[in-house]
DNA sequence: TCTGGCACTCTTGTGGTTAGAGTGCTAAGA
DNA sequence: TCTTAGCACTCTAACCACAAGAGTGCCAGA
């Protein structure tokens, strides 16, 4: 019953999910018989199919039509099946030189998102580096004209710059402020938001005790700064638009339910940050990803790299039948393109 | 030939505008007859309909439809028969509290967009504030550690605040950067952006003969802040996806020049910034508009202001088809919410 | 100028028919 | 025991015909 799943089987398997990506069609034995190579007649296909669909790997949509993988069988063919299509040379440096060196990170995001839609025909999506994960550089404060509010900028490691206008009890003077920036630069450039956060809050304590009146203006005003509300880190989607052109999303109520989905962003982000922690190149088919939205959809997201530190993930969203082939080592080498000349504006 | 339109006809078009924006069916002399009042035979409406359709005011989708309006008659009606249905005094409360008040600018332009989205069932959206009509309120400068480059902070009149990184010929020390930003906070603290560049375009030439070291400076410096880069303003959509509802708009075809035009942004700017200078609410009914992924659509528009300046535009976007007088009292009092809420950040 | 009557047109939905594709099963062959 | 040929069966897609319903256009009479 869980008996290994023949050679012939998965190569007949290999045949027909590449078949039917390419295609569109369901997958007869016939074709099955010319294409595979195998040198079986069609009706032994037909049983090893009907084996297959038992143990759920493929379906067909109906008695008469031929056979297309289900998740199941889109998820073997992707683990144990699949010869990567590296994208060669040339492509590869004209993406590189689609990254303009002097842009900023709204910028590169964005290019990246685009280039990734525009050359799988799908919808790209690149998240912005999480905010936690970033390391601070420095930190300013700038006393707004007439009232008592003060205007922080954080700058980060990449040179993203970070505004916050915040509330102060009283009207401080250039000079305290400056203290105040003195102060923590020393004490927290180089450690990233996320570190900053706890050694905050285990300073507010202490605050009260042991520290001179500055200190305690700058460990609360920190406070008020990093106390990052939840931080929701945005996303940039490109080419949202061609996945009104599969066949198999073309149904207006699952379109919107996709678009809907790209702009709560909250399921997606979550899905995102999944692969934060991944390190490697990710692929959600249809349901595995949980979100019902993208029921028809697969997703293959890689995270990319600051300093060596992975803050963020870019990913290509399509229908299920897509060239995992070709759309997995792009991903790959999209983020590692993202992460260079990201780190390039040290 | 040119001859008048008829009181009688004008009260026809009138029904059957309203009852097409009900019941999105072709309306036919029988209803017409029923429910206009008129006290006419549907034979008789037949006749005049016949000439509204000479007139190119109404038109039939085949011949044993009803009659529906045509551009033309949609902008007959918006202009000589609308009757406003101003929205209920709960309802303008109830928007009201939805701008949250500390929010900065951002949360202020989505929350206006999803409350006309969300109110109208339709897409909205807001155009960012014109950076070059905004006014200046303090510039300045922060040397980044490590290189030649300096950080600008630009605030302007509803904080807002634009970050810039330049690039400069040398190292420029805290105070020189200080001195620079002095000069040019009490240059220009006040003005418009379009009126400091074209001041600035203007000294460029007088720097080199009668100015210091430090005023050529400042000027070359400010120059390459608000040598606004064309200045492309964003904007923010939402709710999208209700437009996917309408049946109108429900080819897939149709849907994707929709969002495609929504993304590109060029378009819908040009189209926004022509309200900008209208001061009032603007109707685009269907090819009015003369883009082409709008054909189907109108575009209810209202520009914002500060500081009694409008400074943005807002608007509705939906099917020809739509509750114009709910709509476009609505578009007015959301545009002026969003400027009372702006200036209430002083 | 208005109206009733009537023929005409066009859409929409339904049912029936056919061709094509591909399967499942069975029985025979290797 | 595995493979294969043959055949009946099922399902889809496309096409046609037909009828019902809606609404028009036009004519003749009030």
């Amino acid at each position: 019953m869980t008996q290994e799943i023949s050679e012939r089987a998965l190569r007949l398997l290999k045949t027909l999910v590449e078949s039917y990506v390419r295609e569109g069609q369901p997958v007869g034995s016939r074709m099955l018989a010319r294409d595979s190579g195998l040198d079986l007649s069609p009706a032994t296909i037909r049983n090893i199919m009907t084996d297959l669909e038992d143990r759920g790997i493929v379906a067909s949509p109906h008695t008469s039509a031929g056979r297309i993988p289900t998740t199941k069988g889109y998820r073997l063919f992707v683990d144990a099946l699949l010869t990567m299509r590296q994208p060669d040379q040339a492509e590869v440096m004209r993406l590189k030189s689609q990254f303009s060196l002097g842009a900023d990170v709204e910028h590169l995001l964005g290019s990246a998102s685009s280039m990734l839609s525009g050359i799988t025909r799908m919808a790209g999506v690149v998240m912005a580096p999480r905010r936690e994960l970033t390391v601070l550089r420095q930190i300013e404060f700038l006393p707004l004209s007439g009232d008592n509010r003060v205007l922080v900028i954080v700058v980060t490691n990449q040179y993203q710059v970070q505004n916050r206008i915040i509330n102060t009890p009283r009207r401080y003077s250039e000079s305290e402020l400056q203290q105040v920036a003195n102060y923590l630069n020393a004490a927290f450039a180089g450690k990233d938001l996320h570190a900053i956060r706890s050694v905050l809050l285990s300073e507010m304590d202490a605050a009260r005790t042991t520290m001179n009146d500055m200190m305690q203006t700058a460990v609360t005003m920190a406070e008020k700064v990093f106390a990052a509300p939840a931080d929701e880190a945005g996303y940039v989607v490109a080419g949202q638009t061609n996945l009104m052109d599969f066949a198999e999303l073309s149904s207006v109520e699952k379109l919107r339910q996709l678009f809907d989905a790209f702009s709560q962003k909250r399921d997606m982000l979550h899905l995102l940050d999944q692969c934060l922690r991944a390190e490697t190149v990710q692929v959600f088919i249809g349901a595995e990803s949980g979100y019902k939205a993208f029921d028809e959809c697969s997703i293959v997201a890689a995270p990319y790299e600051i300093d060596s530190q992975a803050v963020g993930v870019l990913a290509v969203v399509g229908p299920t039948r897509m060239a995992y082939d070709r759309v997995i080592p792009l991903v790959d080498v999209t983020a590692k393109l993202l992460g260079a000349a990201l780190n390039q504006r040290q």
